[in-house]
DNA sequence: CTAATATATGAACAAATGCTCAGATAAAAA
DNA sequence: TTTTTATCTGAGCATTTGTTCATATATTAG
Protein backbone atom coordinates (compact mmCIF):
# COMPACT_ATOMS: atom_id res chain seq x y z
CA UNK A 1 0.00 0.00 0.00
CA UNK A 2 2.59 2.95 -1.22
CA UNK A 3 1.72 6.45 0.31
CA UNK A 4 1.98 9.69 -1.03
CA UNK A 5 4.76 10.67 1.53
CA UNK A 6 7.24 8.95 3.08
CA UNK A 7 6.37 7.82 6.73
CA UNK A 8 9.96 9.40 8.01
CA UNK A 9 8.71 12.70 9.52
CA UNK A 10 12.18 14.24 10.32
CA UNK A 11 15.34 11.71 10.34
CA UNK A 12 17.50 14.44 11.65
CA UNK A 13 15.76 17.00 13.76
CA UNK A 14 19.44 18.53 14.79
CA UNK A 15 19.66 19.53 11.11
CA UNK A 16 16.59 21.07 10.23
CA UNK A 17 17.10 23.09 13.39
CA UNK A 18 20.57 23.73 12.43
CA UNK A 19 19.28 24.91 8.75
CA UNK A 20 16.54 27.04 10.16
CA UNK A 21 18.41 28.90 12.71
CA UNK A 22 20.87 29.51 9.79
CA UNK A 23 17.90 31.07 7.46
CA UNK A 24 17.66 34.99 6.99
CA UNK A 25 14.26 35.88 7.14
CA UNK A 26 11.83 35.24 4.75
CA UNK A 27 11.70 38.88 3.35
CA UNK A 28 15.09 38.55 2.36
CA UNK A 29 15.12 35.19 1.01
CA UNK A 30 11.87 36.20 -1.15
CA UNK A 31 13.67 39.42 -2.43
CA UNK A 32 16.84 36.75 -3.24
CA UNK A 33 14.30 35.11 -5.43
CA UNK A 34 12.90 37.70 -7.16
CA UNK A 35 16.45 39.25 -8.09
CA UNK A 36 17.61 35.72 -9.24
CA UNK A 37 14.18 35.70 -11.30
CA UNK A 38 15.19 38.98 -13.25
CA UNK A 39 18.56 37.17 -14.51
CA UNK A 40 16.69 33.45 -15.60
CA UNK A 41 16.07 34.65 -18.69
CA UNK A 42 18.12 34.89 -21.90
CA UNK A 43 16.79 38.12 -23.20
CA UNK A 44 17.15 39.87 -19.76
CA UNK A 45 20.44 38.27 -19.38
CA UNK A 46 22.01 39.93 -22.71
CA UNK A 47 20.20 43.16 -21.92
CA UNK A 48 21.82 43.64 -18.52
CA UNK A 49 25.09 42.44 -20.21
CA UNK A 50 24.17 44.59 -23.23
CA UNK A 51 24.26 47.55 -20.58
CA UNK A 52 27.53 47.01 -19.32
CA UNK A 53 28.97 48.36 -22.68
CA UNK A 54 27.04 51.74 -21.86
CA UNK A 55 23.55 53.17 -21.92
CA UNK A 56 21.05 52.33 -25.03
CA UNK A 57 17.61 53.03 -26.36
CA UNK A 58 15.04 50.58 -26.45
CA UNK A 59 15.16 50.43 -30.34
CA UNK A 60 18.80 49.44 -29.95
CA UNK A 61 17.74 46.85 -27.54
CA UNK A 62 15.43 45.13 -29.64
CA UNK A 63 17.38 45.54 -32.68
CA UNK A 64 20.61 44.12 -30.71
CA UNK A 65 18.29 41.14 -29.06
CA UNK A 66 16.24 40.46 -32.24
CA UNK A 67 12.60 40.84 -30.61
CA UNK A 68 10.03 43.42 -30.71
CA UNK A 69 9.94 46.68 -29.20
CA UNK A 70 7.31 45.58 -27.15
CA UNK A 71 8.58 42.62 -25.75
CA UNK A 72 11.61 44.72 -24.84
CA UNK A 73 9.63 47.21 -23.10
CA UNK A 74 7.93 44.74 -20.94
CA UNK A 75 11.06 43.44 -19.85
CA UNK A 76 12.59 47.04 -18.70
CA UNK A 77 9.55 47.61 -17.15
CA UNK A 78 10.44 44.28 -14.61
CA UNK A 79 13.98 45.69 -14.61
CA UNK A 80 13.07 49.04 -13.45
CA UNK A 81 10.60 47.91 -10.61
CA UNK A 82 13.47 45.91 -9.48
CA UNK A 83 15.85 49.13 -9.63
CA UNK A 84 18.49 46.94 -11.64
CA UNK A 85 18.09 49.29 -14.73
CA UNK A 86 17.27 53.09 -15.06
CA UNK A 87 16.97 55.55 -17.50
CA UNK A 88 17.03 59.28 -18.50
CA UNK A 89 14.73 60.76 -21.19
CA UNK A 90 16.15 62.62 -24.49
CA UNK A 91 13.53 64.17 -26.61
CA UNK A 92 11.34 61.22 -27.53
CA UNK A 93 13.71 58.55 -26.40
CA UNK A 94 14.44 56.82 -23.87
CA UNK A 95 18.12 55.60 -22.89
CA UNK A 96 18.60 52.85 -20.26
CA UNK A 97 21.54 52.03 -18.36
CA UNK A 98 22.36 49.56 -15.29
CA UNK A 99 21.00 51.05 -12.01
CA UNK A 100 24.45 49.59 -10.27
CA UNK A 101 27.25 47.66 -10.71
CA UNK A 102 25.76 44.77 -8.30
CA UNK A 103 24.39 43.13 -11.00
CA UNK A 104 27.94 43.24 -13.49
CA UNK A 105 29.47 41.48 -10.10
CA UNK A 106 26.77 39.02 -10.25
CA UNK A 107 26.69 38.45 -14.15
CA UNK A 108 30.51 37.97 -13.50
CA UNK A 109 30.75 35.58 -10.94
CA UNK A 110 28.31 33.55 -12.29
CA UNK A 111 30.13 33.35 -15.96
CA UNK A 112 33.30 32.20 -13.92
CA UNK A 113 31.17 29.33 -12.19
CA UNK A 114 29.98 27.81 -15.80
CA UNK A 115 33.63 28.61 -17.52
CA UNK A 116 34.79 26.79 -14.86
CA UNK B 1 -2.32 55.00 -37.32
CA UNK B 2 -0.93 53.18 -34.52
CA UNK B 3 1.84 50.58 -35.64
CA UNK B 4 1.94 47.89 -33.18
CA UNK B 5 6.26 47.98 -33.59
CA UNK B 6 7.91 51.11 -33.87
CA UNK B 7 9.36 52.21 -37.01
CA UNK B 8 12.52 53.36 -36.36
CA UNK B 9 14.38 50.07 -36.76
CA UNK B 10 18.05 51.01 -35.04
CA UNK B 11 18.80 54.39 -33.88
CA UNK B 12 22.59 53.99 -32.82
CA UNK B 13 23.94 51.15 -34.62
CA UNK B 14 27.58 51.76 -33.05
CA UNK B 15 25.94 50.74 -29.31
CA UNK B 16 24.25 47.68 -30.84
CA UNK B 17 27.32 46.59 -32.65
CA UNK B 18 29.55 47.24 -29.35
CA UNK B 19 27.08 44.90 -27.46
CA UNK B 20 26.94 42.46 -29.91
CA UNK B 21 30.87 42.14 -29.86
CA UNK B 22 31.16 42.30 -26.28
CA UNK B 23 28.45 39.41 -25.78
CA UNK B 24 29.77 36.30 -24.79
CA UNK B 25 28.20 32.92 -27.06
CA UNK B 26 24.77 31.67 -26.76
CA UNK B 27 26.26 29.28 -25.50
CA UNK B 28 27.02 31.11 -22.30
CA UNK B 29 24.50 33.49 -21.56
CA UNK B 30 22.12 29.99 -22.38
CA UNK B 31 23.75 28.42 -19.11
CA UNK B 32 23.62 31.52 -17.46
CA UNK B 33 20.02 31.86 -17.33
CA UNK B 34 19.88 28.16 -16.45
CA UNK B 35 22.09 28.80 -13.52
CA UNK B 36 20.02 31.83 -12.22
CA UNK B 37 17.17 29.64 -13.39
CA UNK B 38 17.87 27.15 -10.29
CA UNK B 39 18.14 29.97 -8.14
CA UNK B 40 14.72 31.94 -8.83
CA UNK B 41 12.93 30.06 -6.69
CA UNK B 42 11.83 30.47 -3.33
CA UNK B 43 12.51 26.76 -1.84
CA UNK B 44 15.45 25.74 -4.31
CA UNK B 45 17.45 29.09 -2.40
CA UNK B 46 16.39 27.90 0.87
CA UNK B 47 17.65 24.41 0.19
CA UNK B 48 20.57 25.53 -1.23
CA UNK B 49 21.59 28.14 1.65
CA UNK B 50 20.68 25.02 3.84
CA UNK B 51 22.81 23.16 2.51
CA UNK B 52 25.73 25.95 3.51
CA UNK B 53 25.38 24.41 7.04
CA UNK B 54 25.96 20.63 6.04
CA UNK B 55 24.78 17.62 4.62
CA UNK B 56 20.52 16.66 4.40
CA UNK B 57 19.02 14.10 3.67
CA UNK B 58 15.37 14.45 1.61
CA UNK B 59 13.24 13.82 4.86
CA UNK B 60 15.41 16.66 6.42
CA UNK B 61 14.78 18.99 3.59
CA UNK B 62 11.20 18.41 3.38
CA UNK B 63 10.75 19.11 7.15
CA UNK B 64 12.70 22.18 6.85
CA UNK B 65 10.79 23.66 3.92
CA UNK B 66 7.52 22.24 4.81
CA UNK B 67 6.78 20.87 1.75
CA UNK B 68 6.43 17.42 0.61
CA UNK B 69 9.28 14.85 0.17
CA UNK B 70 8.13 14.39 -4.06
CA UNK B 71 8.40 17.96 -4.21
CA UNK B 72 11.66 18.19 -2.84
CA UNK B 73 13.01 15.16 -4.51
CA UNK B 74 11.59 16.88 -8.41
CA UNK B 75 13.64 20.36 -7.31
CA UNK B 76 16.75 18.44 -6.07
CA UNK B 77 16.59 16.52 -9.63
CA UNK B 78 16.52 19.65 -11.67
CA UNK B 79 19.85 20.91 -8.98
CA UNK B 80 21.84 17.83 -9.87
CA UNK B 81 21.25 18.26 -13.48
CA UNK B 82 22.97 21.49 -13.07
CA UNK B 83 25.64 20.08 -10.63
CA UNK B 84 24.53 22.54 -8.29
CA UNK B 85 24.15 19.87 -5.69
CA UNK B 86 25.88 15.93 -5.36
CA UNK B 87 24.61 12.95 -3.09
CA UNK B 88 25.83 10.11 -1.39
CA UNK B 89 23.60 6.63 -0.29
CA UNK B 90 23.98 5.43 3.22
CA UNK B 91 21.41 2.97 2.91
CA UNK B 92 18.45 3.97 1.87
CA UNK B 93 19.08 7.36 2.61
CA UNK B 94 20.72 10.05 -0.16
CA UNK B 95 22.34 12.48 2.25
CA UNK B 96 22.84 15.72 -0.48
CA UNK B 97 25.46 18.46 -0.52
CA UNK B 98 26.72 21.81 -2.42
CA UNK B 99 28.45 20.43 -5.28
CA UNK B 100 30.74 23.54 -5.11
CA UNK B 101 31.39 26.76 -2.92
CA UNK B 102 30.31 28.83 -6.02
CA UNK B 103 26.68 29.03 -5.26
CA UNK B 104 27.55 30.16 -1.82
CA UNK B 105 29.34 33.04 -3.35
CA UNK B 106 26.48 33.78 -5.63
CA UNK B 107 23.95 33.95 -3.06
CA UNK B 108 26.67 36.08 -0.74
CA UNK B 109 26.65 38.67 -3.18
CA UNK B 110 23.09 38.88 -3.87
CA UNK B 111 22.53 38.75 -0.02
CA UNK B 112 24.78 41.72 -0.22
CA UNK B 113 22.95 43.63 -3.21
CA UNK B 114 19.75 43.50 -1.16
CA UNK B 115 20.41 44.49 2.02
CA UNK B 116 22.72 47.17 0.41
C1' DC C 1 11.04 -14.66 -0.60
C1' DT C 2 7.79 -10.54 1.31
C1' DA C 3 7.18 -6.23 3.72
C1' DA C 4 8.62 -1.76 4.90
C1' DT C 5 11.34 2.51 4.24
C1' DA C 6 13.36 6.36 1.57
C1' DT C 7 13.53 8.30 -2.62
C1' DA C 8 12.57 8.84 -7.67
C1' DT C 9 9.54 9.47 -11.46
C1' DG C 10 5.75 10.39 -14.92
C1' DA C 11 1.28 12.37 -15.75
C1' DA C 12 -1.88 15.89 -14.84
C1' DC C 13 -3.11 20.34 -13.55
C1' DA C 14 -3.02 25.08 -11.74
C1' DA C 15 -0.21 29.14 -11.60
C1' DA C 16 3.29 32.01 -13.45
C1' DT C 17 5.78 33.70 -17.42
C1' DG C 18 6.83 35.95 -21.91
C1' DC C 19 5.19 37.10 -26.07
C1' DT C 20 1.91 39.42 -29.46
C1' DC C 21 -1.58 42.58 -30.60
C1' DA C 22 -4.14 46.71 -30.29
C1' DG C 23 -4.20 50.64 -28.54
C1' DA C 24 -2.53 54.67 -25.21
C1' DT C 25 0.92 58.30 -24.01
C1' DA C 26 4.67 61.70 -24.36
C1' DA C 27 7.48 64.70 -27.03
C1' DA C 28 8.75 66.92 -31.23
C1' DA C 29 7.75 68.21 -36.05
C1' DA C 30 4.74 70.11 -39.49
C1' DT D 1 -3.47 71.82 -33.97
C1' DT D 2 -2.55 67.56 -36.33
C1' DT D 3 0.95 64.19 -37.39
C1' DT D 4 4.75 61.43 -36.50
C1' DT D 5 8.08 59.09 -33.59
C1' DA D 6 9.48 56.36 -29.57
C1' DT D 7 7.89 54.06 -25.89
C1' DC D 8 4.43 52.15 -22.71
C1' DT D 9 0.57 49.35 -21.32
C1' DG D 10 -3.33 45.94 -20.70
C1' DA D 11 -5.52 41.89 -22.48
C1' DG D 12 -5.20 37.53 -24.47
C1' DC D 13 -2.79 33.37 -25.35
C1' DA D 14 0.72 29.71 -25.58
C1' DT D 15 4.55 27.94 -23.03
C1' DT D 16 6.85 26.94 -18.89
C1' DT D 17 7.03 25.92 -14.07
C1' DG D 18 6.05 23.80 -9.57
C1' DT D 19 3.13 21.05 -7.33
C1' DT D 20 0.29 16.81 -6.26
C1' DC D 21 -0.92 12.11 -6.93
C1' DA D 22 -0.02 7.47 -8.02
C1' DT D 23 3.33 4.39 -8.90
C1' DA D 24 8.12 2.67 -9.52
C1' DT D 25 12.70 1.69 -7.73
C1' DA D 26 16.37 0.70 -4.35
C1' DT D 27 17.74 -0.88 0.01
C1' DT D 28 17.14 -3.16 4.30
C1' DA D 29 14.51 -6.05 7.65
C1' DG D 30 12.03 -10.17 8.71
Amino acid sequence: MPTDQCLCRIIHQDRVERASQAMPPNRETDRLSLLFKALADQSRIKMLMALEQGEMCVCDLAAFLGVSESAVSHQLRMLRQLTLVANRREGPVLYYRLADAHVSQLVRLALEHIRE
